[in-house]
RNA sequence: GCCGAUGUAGCUUAAUGGUAAAGCGGUGGUUUUGUAAACCACUGACGGCAGUUCGAUUCUGCCCAUCGGCUCCA
């Protein structure tokens, strides 16, 4: 963005305003449509409308031609305050503006404000620039569905989207920016690095892991284990499918019986067992297997669990919304005086993962009671309470997400964004007073009492496809040594040194275990250069007659950055301390 | 699931109411190469099912899948 554009505030006011000529553009096309809302978002605008016949993508040329005329008229902007009952009248084939005009009646106001621009009227508060000729550029995006007021039961309305700037340069550059996200797009380059492949045919919206993702999988799998080693956790594994009647206990398959896979054992011939959505019974399971002390308190049990969920045809996103994903799932079953400690230590175990990652968390959500939940208003308000309580205290910013809980309890969600900026739930921390009732489980305390413990469901990754997928958008590829599948490429120039370059492959390997791979091919090494970069291989050694009689490499790092020859040795020495994690481990 | 769009070799794309063109890839050969694509040959595709038509990859309908949103994510 350049300096010559307004401040993001103004910027949203000329945005709104362009919304408004779009809807009076629309008004001109299609007289009998009904008006919904029109804001401006992060970064342009959009329209709700209610159409009489269904738009397509086609129409938005010619909408974006009468726009332009709307602006070019140099129309001005007026604003106008009715009393409620004016305001119903002159709204009255606009059903959506009538219910807008009774929340805002209900809410105590006495008038509302309209703005005029020609011959076309809106319920909006403003502001708005002064005419429509001071809109700058804009175009129109996209068309989607939307729900009346994001809700899946009312009517569903026609969204247009569009963005508008100061001027052509930025717009230009927007849309060029929106150009190169998708080239990050964790599908295409999934795609092109051989990570992973879809067969819609065969398993629609599951993944295929191939070598090299799989290699990720595993990294992430490994940096996971000794992280929970080191916190105190211990590892579980509880089987994939369980009777209906657990699901029932645990109220899954009343809140999610749309979404379970069914499961029809041979002996009987009706759905009887599922498989399973989440892991949480199997863990309240175990802990159910046998009594326990508060000594044991907190009990953290991870696991790595594979969960099914049946997600419906439009919400599957690659692997960032699979039908089959990996939760690093864990449940700490700890005492009332525990919780907020456990919660906390939950918080800067994931904040540690981000650094690790190089990711930034975009923002964090508090979400609250939801409609479909189970137990007493009194948990709720403890457990609602305890997390605020713990937010404040540990001193992050978060947004309150009404509404939007786990039916067994509040959680805090954690977002991280994607390459085109949409915001993915990745960890969660659950904190749940209800399934411990459900279960009827109990620890015995200084006293001899029994007595219930409080479970909290936590995921630092959320999903490992998904959080591979945010990291994929986020690096484009280009992972840090430590992670890349393939760390070394080694490319012989002639097939003279197809041997030396064999010998410092397993040196490589035998030293520091690191992921080596020669390219002895029949390409020229120019070719093979490309190829190594084309793959977002960290380093390539290259070596000629030269580097063999010398003992040496030619390093290349990923990116076009020669570093030249230099001694085996010292090539090991620089990428051994980037390979530290594997050295510990191998050390200790 | 809903609204809109899309579906041609492994990938990226082209053309067409009379069954399809190319590049990359793959295979074979020639070449032995010095920091982002050597050369030659071969290989290979109209998502599925109906309908309209003498004839459909092309038009229509349905289904499946994908993409952009909406909704949803225990």
């Amino acid at each position: 963005m350049n300096s010559s554009s307004p401040k993001p505030d103004q910027l949203s006011i000329m945005r709104h305003s362009c919304a408004h000529v779009l809807a009076a553009a629309v008004q001109k096309l299609y007289p009998n449509t009904k008006f919904a809302i029109g804001p401006a978002i992060d970064n342009g605008f959009y329209y709700d409308f209610d159409f009489d016949k269904p738009l397509s993508e086609n129409d938005l040329v010619k909408i974006e031609a009468k726009m332009a005329k709307i602006v070019k008229e140099d129309i001005p902007f007026e604003k106008k305050d009715l009393t409620i009952l004016k305001a119903k009248k002159l709204f009255t084939k606009q059903a959506y503006k009538q219910e807008l005009i009774a929340d805002l009646a209900k809410k105590g106001q006495k008038t509302v404000s309209v703005y005029l621009s020609g011959d076309f009227i809106d319920l909006c508060s403003g502001p708005h620039v002064s005419s429509t000729g001071k809109i700058g550029p804009f175009k129109l995006l996209s068309l989607a569905g939307a729900y009346w007021q994001g809700n899946e039961n009312k009517p569903q309305l026609t969204r247009v989207y569009g963005t508008c700037f100061t001027n052509q340069k930025d717009l230009d550059q927007y849309l060029f920016q929106i150009e190169e996200a998708k080239k990050r797009d964790h599908r295409l380059i999934g795609k092109k690095l051989d990570l992973f492949s879809f067969h819609p045919g065969a398993a629609p919206g599951d993944v295929f892991w191939h070598p090299k993702g799989y290699s990720l999988m595993k990294k992430l799998i490994d940096y996971w284990r000794e992280e929970h080693e080191k916190a105190g956790y211990q590892e579980v594994r509880t089987p994939e499918i369980l009777k209906n009647s657990v699901w029932e206990k645990s109220g899954h398959l009343q809140s999610f019986a749309d979404k379970m896979y069914r499961v029809a054992t041979p002996d009987s011939h009706d759905w009887n067992m599922s498989i399973k959505p989440m892991n949480c019974d199997g863990g309240i399971l175990i802990y159910q297997n046998s009594s326990h002390s508060y000594r044991e308190l907190p009990l953290r049990m991870g696991e790595l669990g594979v969960v099914h969920r049946y997600e419906t045809s439009g919400e599957l996103h690659g692997i960032i919304r699979p039908r089959e994903f990996t939760q690093d799932d864990a449940h700490i079953f700890c005492t009332k005086e525990q919780v907020k400690e456990e919660i906390k230590a939950v918080m800067s175990l994931c904040f540690k993962f981000y650094q690790k990652f190089e990711l930034e968390l975009d923002h964090l959500e508090l979400s609250t009671r939801p409609k479909n939940s189970i137990g007493s208003d009194e948990i709720w308000q403890e457990a609602e309470k305890v997390m605020e309580e713990t937010l404040r205290e540990s001193g992050v910013e978060y947004k309150i997400n009404k509404g939007d809980g786990a039916f067994y309890g509040p959680k805090i969600d954690f977002h991280l964004k994607d390459s085109l900026e949409r915001t993915w739930q990745c960890s969660t921390i659950q904190l749940d007073f209800a399934q411990p009732e459900n279960f009827n489980l109990y620890y015995v305390n200084e006293s001899g009492e029994k007595v219930r413990p409080v479970m909290i469901h936590r995921v630092i990754y959320g999903s490992l496809e998904r959080f591979l997928g945010i990291l994929i958008e986020g690096n484009g590829g280009n992972f840090p040594f430590w992670l890349a599948p393939t760390q070394v490429m080694i490319i012989p120039i002639t097939n003279q040194q197809t041997a030396y370059a064999q010998k410092i492959r397993s040196t490589l390997i035998k030293t520091y275990n690191i992921r080596t791979e020669v390219n002895d091919g029949n390409e020229t090494t120019s070719k093979k250069i490309r190829q190594a970069e084309e793959q977002k291989i960290p380093y390539m050694l290259i070596v000629g007659g030269r580097e063999e009689e010398g003992k040496t490499v030619n390093v290349r790092e990923r990116g076009e950055q020669v570093l030249g020859e230099m001694k085996l040795e010292k090539f090991l020495e620089s990428v051994g301390t980037e390979q530290a994690p594997l050295i510990q481990k191998r050390m200790g």
